[in-house]
DNA sequence: TGTACATCAGTGAACGCGCGTTCACTGATGTAC
DNA sequence: TGTACATCAGTGAACGCGCGTTCACTGATGTAC
């Protein structure tokens, strides 16, 4: 077998990612459908059918940049979830959402992408399960650990709901057995809610739907995080985690960033 | 001026219903970016160049389409809203917010265009905010008019919480002005996160990401609806609207609608 | 260390396709008097 | 009620464009002995 660390393959791998730039650089223009293989080697220098030879098709082009995309906002989740003390469970919560959102807005292309609407005529491949999944774990790991070490306040059910019916308390069993060992079935279904209403909000405000309603979205969704956290059962943040000293920031820049 | 009685104008009429039909039969197979104007005037067995008498370019129809998808979403969540006994707030939030689910699952595309990745190079003139605005609306009414009967739970600000910030207090005030008399800046500031929070449900599970999370996503839906329109501070509905009586309905069908 | 062979990268031409939009036009429908 | 004129609907040809993918090929880089 080639050694990864031969010539070759260290030229393959450069050409491979300078292709993905320059087609993440014609999705910041165009969008995903605007991304065409022969504009690609074009502003590479090289011919049209050349392109063959890293990617066997668009669609696999596609995956490649999905499989990125989640790659980077997971390692950004992940990051933001390590840099909060292990056990301020609020903290680590409302740095997770800002790095989803600021992600979001550094690389709207890219959001859009795997949280707009689906590619039509794309079906993702197994490849992108994984990368998919590592936000998600992480915002359950912060409930879970606050669970396990009970830090999760036991809100008492709102008055006049129902007992949770069967159906719903079967998805949400599923779902405490595989990644929420220590809590409960109304936990796991209100981070549901909470995890939802985060890529919620943050697509309104990506998409446009914000506009004529919120004129800055930035303490808005500060707040809001909070609130969630709160109605998930997480205590308050202990320490405010960089992204919300208020007066820091204001209502935030969209595309310094890049990938 | 040509009465809108006239022949002509009824023909007029007709034919662009006709168009944007084909439209949306081509929008449901291969997405808002795969209509073709060529494609349409071949499946109406017009020329070509015949379709500029009804839309003068492609953004144009593309226009009419999102104009007549938020209609018409809008249209099922007044409904709705109206089907429910007017003081049993809980039963029409409810209510609205399966209209709004059950009507993107059998309007799929329609609901991408809107609520998807905004297309490419698009730019939505005035034309949409209106009909964009009449879900949007509904909600906010439903929570305003609790709010007017003394109806609305103030439930306690959790522990912890910092009192609201004033740059987050500026937005929920210039909300509670233009669409929530009746409400308080935290009322208003819950109310946008459940409004996310609705569509942020809704768009992953059309989108695909609750796949492999959850199973069967009517009885989460159902429970969460109830669960934060109680975060909200709405009552727990009285009646249960037919949407939600258990076992009349499973996991739901698709597309069985139309347009 | 050198030679023979296999693998891979990259080329250039071609296939077959579809698209949005413009333009000068014919013929039918409506309007004014 | 009939005529003259204006408006509108629809045609067919053309412009100019770009796309993904295949294929037979040359030449360079790596591998085995």
């Amino acid at each position: 077998m080639p050694p990864s660390t031969g010539l070759r393959a260290r030229v393959r791998a450069e050409l491979t990612a300078e292709i993905k730039d320059e087609a993440r650089r014609q999705m910041a223009v165009e969008g995903a459908s605007g991304i065409s293989l022969r504009a690609i080697t074009r502003a590479l220098g090289m011919a049209s059918s050349g392109i063959y030879r890293y990617f066997p098709s668009r669609d696999d082009l596609l995956t490649a940049l999905i499989v990125d995309a989640y790659d980077s906002l997971g390692a950004a989740a992940e990051e933001a979830d390590a840099g909060s003390g292990q056990d301020d469970f609020g903290a680590r919560w409302s740095a997770v959402g800002h790095a989803v959102r600021d992600w979001a807005r550094s690389h709207p292309h890219e959001y859009a992408l795997v949280y707009g609407s689906p590619v039509p005529g794309y079906r993702a491949p197994q490849d992108t399960i994984g990368p998919a999944s590592r936000v998600t774990s992480v915002l359950a790991g912060i409930v879970n650990d606050a669970s396990r070490v009970g830090a999760l306040s036991e809100s008492p059910p709102a008055p006049g709901l129902a007992p949770l019916p069967v159906q719903a308390a079967v998805e949400a069993r599923r779902l405490v057995d595989a990644a929420f060992p220590a809590t409960t079935e109304e936990v796991v279904l209100r981070s549901v809610a909470a995890w939802t209403q985060l890529f919620g909000m943050v697509s309104f405000e990506l998409f446009g739907h914000l506009e004529g309603v919120i004129t800055d979205p930035a303490p808005v969704f500060d707040r809001t995080l909070l609130e969630m956290g709160a109605f998930v059962g997480l205590p308050a943040p202990r320490t405010l985690p960089p992204e919300m000293r208020r007066d820091a920031r204001g209502s935030g820049r969209i595309g310094h960033g890049g990938n």
